[in-house]
DNA sequence: TATTGTTATACTCTATAACTATA
DNA sequence: TATAGTTATAGAGTATAACAATA
């Protein structure tokens, strides 16, 4: 497993605070706003893909609100949705999440009633998760919204530069 | 300024811990390598931008490493590089620091010698920052590996598919 | 002996409030 | 009154060590 955590949140969306963008003042002097450049940072893919990645989640974390979900939190549901029966050991594997950081997660998910941990069939040190008659329905409905989301947040790409930029992002982390 | 933080390093790498990845056991009985279906969430955007900034974050990591330096602080150090005598607050607003949280780095930054905090020509609150002979030395040899870092991170993709994927990036976070 | 889930805990990163000095 | 830099501190995310139960 690479070093790729797709597990915290890198933030909250913050309270609106003051910049020091010149808004109320258009053409007042406002050292905060003279042009700086940036061009070389924008010319690197890490830059890039972490500015837009942080975009998404940032729409993510907005829209994912309502259902009172993290982004952490959506991908544990979705994977156990996807993977009934599925340990904890198996998702800390695939979002690389420590063990002890993803024992609340799953102990918060357990008391909103919306998984259920079942004895593991074969290993009784384990445990089987599932998602409860609730949590498919949030999760159901939680999945709607971030495949929504996609279109909207990437509003200026074509569907198939959509696909494209999927695609190639793909291309650089996965083995 | 929209949410997207490009100060924090996200995360150290690891020191290498034992994952449940099957290695020494090709076909032994091993639930933390069970094929996990991960294919929708490898289906958002903001999960692979995510995965794809950390893979690109965890080799920077190690490369700068070296340089005693964070992914923030080769951007504070870059910043001050193209933009001689910028403040705090600008650096702030481009790269979505708050305030607090820069003051540290920047300190950090003063005391190893590598920039240089002058009193601002028009504005006595502020400090113009520049780097010292030795902060322009670092983050040159810094900003040449980090160019560098670029062609081996994508390696798997043409030159063109990687400028492709950076222009896709930029559409998705620049306003 | 090794692994699952867990507790406790430390460290890093991020956020908010409030202060000073200057504008 | 508002802003630049700063301090102090709270909160979230991530890390390691160690334990009981089971393999």
């Amino acid at each position: 497993m690479s070093d790729a955590s797709v597990a915290n949140t890198l933030r909250r969306p913050r309270a609106a605070r003051k910049t020091s963008s010149a808004a109320a003042q258009p053409m007042a002097v406002d050292p905060g706003s003279v042009s700086i450049d940036t061009t070389y940072l924008e010319s690197l893919l890490g830059y890039n893909a972490r500015r837009a990645a942080l975009a998404v989640i940032g729409v993510f974390l907005q829209r994912m609100a309502p259902y009172g979900l993290r982004p952490v939190d959506f991908s544990v549901l979705t994977l156990i949705a996807h993977n009934p029966g599925i340990t904890s050991r198996q998702i800390c594997a695939a979002l690389d999440i420590l063990p002890p950081n993803l024992v609340g997660m799953i102990k918060a998910l357990d008391k909103r009633g919306l998984i259920e941990r079942r004895t593991h069939p074969t290993d009784r040190r384990a445990q089987g998760l599932h998602l409860s008659p609730e949590g498919k329905k949030l999760q159901k409905s939680a999945q709607g919204t971030a495949t929504k989301l996609e279109s909207d947040v990437a509003s200026r790409l074509s569907a198939d530069e959509l696909d494209t930029l999927k695609s190639l992002l793909r291309r650089v982390y996965l083995p």
